[in-house]
RNA sequence: GUGAGCGUAGUUCAGUUGGUUAGAACACCAGAUUGUGGCUCUGGGGGUCGGGGGUUCGAAUCCCCUCGCUCACCCCA
């Protein structure tokens, strides 16, 4: 094989098509009912957004991003989340003096440079939402419950949703020391990974999968107990307002997440569907995150969701995501006149949104059905000396194969 | 970046201790008294056995290198 596709990337074949039209319909008309606008940002932007904005000691951006340096000399990157880019788009714009609250979603390609693996590429979609410009709680709840509803309509119900607080940066800074001096006691234990984080970011040894780690981290001390009353109180007004509307959650502490940019509500979606990376979509709250990109303090709430993996649950589920399209009428032409005949009636159709499509290799009568009737269509129009007498074709019902002559310019009115 | 497993037709796989023109199923194409699909039957096309090197009289089969895929770690969607 000559040409391969870059490791990490995939082609989406014309028989897999019909799952992610389904899916990017059903988040438009979800996103539609919650009131949320699609706002697209480039495909890539100047690094130094994502520095900033995701914070230069994460993951993502110490060795995840796809970075080069353009004929202008200027360092790009395509895009390995989407907040930032939205959030750049939301001050370069100046959305705020139109309104002051704003909801977006976007469906999106990012980019991370890491080792594919089940559910893990290098290029995946995204949808995600964002609510701008107001910190109440129930800009928590109603990003949560558009991402539920997204899945519910995609056949997924056996997610899970993980929440936690991390509280603001103040708070998050004493807990940081108190979490420190914590693992500083055991860092011999430590895993090297997490030892080197000790250093950089000791809140994510807290979402450490080492066993060793997990052991440490289980007994540290909890972000929770370092909130102050009104942070703590309002975790507890969200987590009561999803109890409230039915939402099943799970308290777990050790949900930091990723990205540096986050403040109180953390979230994520996992589902045992998945493999090793179990996380179907995740979010959380960055009331500074507008101000750390040159804006006014901002408060705003987003999560991002991974359109591979929701395919990958729902199927896992059973989900069918419709059926292929098909073509309602297939003209069966035996010779150049019939062929004639056969294009203007097609035309007529299509201009009537009624799809159709012919035999364009030549091929036998025999074949002819057998492609009709392999690509699904409902009917059959046949076209050969006799009917080009007549003026009549003989239109054949495919479920039955019942079948009847049509006058050529009353076919229309013969298809239901 | 680390580790493990796997690479034979479009797809899923067989291929005996290395031994003649590498097989099956499904898919695809074409026929089955010549203008009618789905079932059945018959036939056909299609493989540099991932690539390169080596061992051997002889390699899909053994050895080395390489590329790719998959899964896990790390981390995330």
């Amino acid at each position: 094989m000559k040409f391969q596709k870059p490791k990490g990337t995939k082609d989406i074949l014309p028989k897999d098509i019909h799952k992610w039209h389904f899916v990017e319909k059903t988040i438009r008309e979800a996103t539609k009912l919650f009131n949320f606008s699609e706002i697209r940002t480039p495909t890539f932007e100047y690094t130094e957004l994502f520095k900033r904005g995701v914070g230069s000691e994460t993951d993502i951006v110490g060795k995840e991003m796809y970075t080069f340096v353009d004929k202008g000399g200027e360092s790009i990157t395509l895009k390995p989340e989407g907040t930032a880019p939205v959030m750049r788009a939301y001050l370069e714009n100046s959305l705020s003096a139109e309104s002051p609250l704003h909801k977006l979603y976007y469906i999106t390609s990012m980019f991370r440079y890491e080792k594919p693996q089940a559910g893990r590429y290098r290029e995946h979609s995204q949808f995600g939402g964002e609510i701008i410009g107001s910190d109440s709680i129930d800009t928590d709840v109603e990003l949560i419950l558009l991402a539920k509803e997204v899945y519910n309509r995609c056949g997924i119900n056996n997610f899970k949703l993980k929440i936690n607080s991390i509280g603001k940066p103040s708070e998050r800074k004493t807990y940081v020391n108190a979490l420190t001096d914590y693992l500083k006691k055991h860092f011999n234990r430590l895993s090297e990974e997490s030892k080197k984080r000790l250093g950089t970011n000791p809140l994510r040894i807290l979402d450490s999968k080492s066993p060793d780690d997990l052991i440490i981290t289980k007994e540290a001390p909890k972000i929770i107990e370092h909130l102050t009353k009104d942070s703590r109180n309002r975790f507890d007004l969200v987590l009561y307002e999803l109890t409230r509307l039915g939402v099943n959650y799970e308290i777990d502490f050790r949900l930091v997440r990723g990205l540096d940019y986050y403040t109180d509500t953390t979230f994520e979606f996992i589902s045992s569907d998945l493999g090793a990376q179990d996380a179907l979509g995740g979010g959380g709250r960055y009331d500074g995150l507008i101000e750390l990109l040159g804006g006014k303090p901002t408060p705003g709430v987003g999560f991002g969701s991974g359109i591979e993996r929701l395919i990958i649950v729902a199927e896992k589920n059973g989900f069918t995501f419709g059926e292929p399209s098909s073509p309602k009428v297939y003209f069966i032409a035996l010779n150049s006149s019939a062929k004639e005949i056969a294009f203007k009636i097609m035309m007529e159709l299509r201009k009537k949104n009624i799809s159709c499509e012919t035999d364009l290799l030549v091929r036998s009568m025999k074949a002819q059905m057998r492609e009709a009737n392999k690509i699904g269509s409902d009917y059959v129009f046949i076209i050969g000396d006799d009917e080009l007498k007549n003026q009549k074709g003989i239109l054949k019902k495919m479920s039955d194969g019942s079948q009847q002559n049509v006058e050529f310019d009353k076919l229309r009115e013969y298809l239901n």
